[in-house]
DNA sequence: AATGAATGAGGATTCATTCAT
DNA sequence: AATGAATGAATCCTCATTCAT
């Protein structure tokens, strides 16, 4: 392969890159409608038509800016579960509770994206947000996972409703955080949050435990 | 004076209703951006100009729906405390909570318009959300005075504290609600969040104790 | 007639006025299409439906400013005459000049509204601009006769002549002084004006004493 | 390569074309707001969404008509100079007024927007009024110049007072002709406005004269 | 791998005007 | 003598998208 022709093809993804960088940006502060190619273009610096020779169109492009930053999230969550080894559940779901909320932040636009998509009722529902549901239904699953290998003495449907729990409540925070715009202690509610949990799910033992 | 006659002139007030009802079920489902005066005008069956009649501009119609919507909210939770009399305090909040989320599923339009407009980061902010935001604020505040009252052991801070916790639960639960379209049990979560409330109350309360 | 009715009767000759001064303002300011009946609507104070009571289009509401400005200048310009009596021709003239000045500062809007209307070219001519120009006319046909009993010593041809070169010279000034805004004098410039006009008379004396 | 192929692409610069010149025809017909978008798509057979891939706004499509313009106007006038030397003062400054006539009838379209723009007195001025009035110093400017080597008697304030007269009369001449169609000789009038030029810098002359 | 130019559909908003009261 | 409400047509401009190069 030629210089030039590394270079074109380095070009190629690194522009990809920019493309991805501002919707998610400008996607993560004005939802879906809000994003205009125009304004991709010009936060890109890259020509519009340049945008529809990397994606098929608008709907694309949203949608591989959920599936990227689903990817993202993923990476920043994986290395907690290895990080929080070897230490006692309350431990070990304080920690996470703590990484995730950094996760949360560090993925906020999109966070604010998937949370307008998963809001709106239209018809013709977009791909970017089914994409996000299933990204937070995997998320979802991971949770359940994660609960039961913490708290071995609940069943299946309790780790459920905790995760569930533990979705929302997480949600709610961001909003609350998004609300309050640093009015808020995003990372001291999710102490409380991982009390929470560890209450709710004692709670869910004590209740479950005499009919097992 | 012929029937006609009289609808045309005194219809303003019946016409604004009807333009307010079409732009906040679009709202509700499209967002701001989503809820272009076209729709509206042809979902409330008045001309786009006669929308200009009733409302200075798209933003000023946007912020009536909030206006209004918050102010049936209000209504629908008056009742609530009037009604909930004579019960213990768990009694008392669950009931609350049973009723709070029945009015949330009916001003469903709203919350989801509402907490889009709440996710939103535009340079430009939208009257809108400031007027939900402070809604908002004035729902928390009512909570917090609600809390103090049924948790007479918990100091001002701890009351603020369960509010806000509650607040992002029920967002949080409302968001869980919209992903899985009716996969989901909203009343029965809120009963779990009624017992998580007091939970977090008395683990406040223990906390709070020694340094009282 | 009773006392409301003479009170309302006063009020319609008054509305009537407040929309005539808007409109002439407006549209000194920004020409026929800039005047907007929203906008003379705002700045009199009336609504929109109240000016169509008085006037029957926008298109006569302009005719009815020219004609009434043009009445205004009338009555400016019929003093002048009489003040400038008993002195000699130069003398008379450089008065004439000095008081046209200041009649020309005091209808600054209706001439800017007329000459914009002049340069107009549209298929569908305005009454405004036709009238307009009649009143151009009416007041190149008096400065002609003002010119003949000014300077006997010339004919109808010369005077004629003499009166266009005066009005365009003053129109030219005018918009010289529009042009920047105060940064010339507008005054002294018509002194000016009045020489040259001497100067030009003698000039067609001259030319045209040989042939007569 | 089909010749329609060709066509599509590389008329950037021809449609440019067209858009401006039918702008400029527009808007000298009927001033700024008169020129709407549509009009020019119609005549420039263009859609109108063209229009705003060449220029931002209509503020910007009519700044570029004066810019254009004016562009022309000084072409028309830059050979007048050269064609006049070697004559007397005054066959030269004849001449001169004569082309300048002709120059004017050429950009009449210019003029008149130009004119209508600079009588016009919105809060927010128009981009194409600012340049307009700059074009018109540039002019005065070149014509202080032209009449400091034509009277080398006179002082700068001299010349600059002269030029200030000869521009208002040329101006004036122009809306003499625009409100009487053809009914006036405007290049006979030129010829009057020469002789005028002349007589008051004789007069400027002999009254400076004793000061110095 | 990219882009300048173009375009039809639709965006919000203002327009002059009407009409029932 | 006046006006609140309404309205169809037009306003400027942005939209997502295409296509020839």
């Amino acid at each position: 392969m030629s210089e030039a022709g590394r270079r074109r093809h380095k070009d190629g993804a690194e522009n990809r890159r920019r493309i991805l960088d501002a919707a998610r940006q400008i996607a993560g502060e004005r939802g879906y409608e809000g994003t205009s190619i125009a304004l991709v273009s010009e936060r890109s610096g890259l020509p519009a038509s340049s945008i529809y020779w990397h994606f098929k169109d608008k709907d694309a492009l949203l949608a591989a800016v959920i599936e990227e930053s689903f990817a993202r999230w993923l990476e920043g969550m994986e290395g907690e579960l290895t990080l929080a080894g070897g230490q006692s559940g309350q431990e070990v779901l304080a920690a996470l509770m703590r990484r995730t909320a950094k996760a949360i932040l560090d993925s906020a636009d999109f966070l604010r994206l998937g949370l307008m998509l998963t809001l709106e009722r239209r018809p013709d529902e977009r791909t970017a947000r089914t994409l996000f549901l299933q990204a937070r239904d995997e998320t979802h699953r991971r949770m359940i996972e994660t609960y039961r290998s913490l708290f071995p003495e609940l069943d299946a449907e309790g780790c459920r409703h905790l995760a569930t729990l533990t979705m929302a409540m997480a949600d709610g925070l961001f909003i609350a955080y998004e609300a309050s715009r640093d009015g808020i202690d995003f990372l001291g509610h999710f102490d409380a949050l991982a009390a929470a949990v560890v209450a709710a799910a004692r709670h869910l033992e004590a209740s479950a435990g005499p009919h097992a």
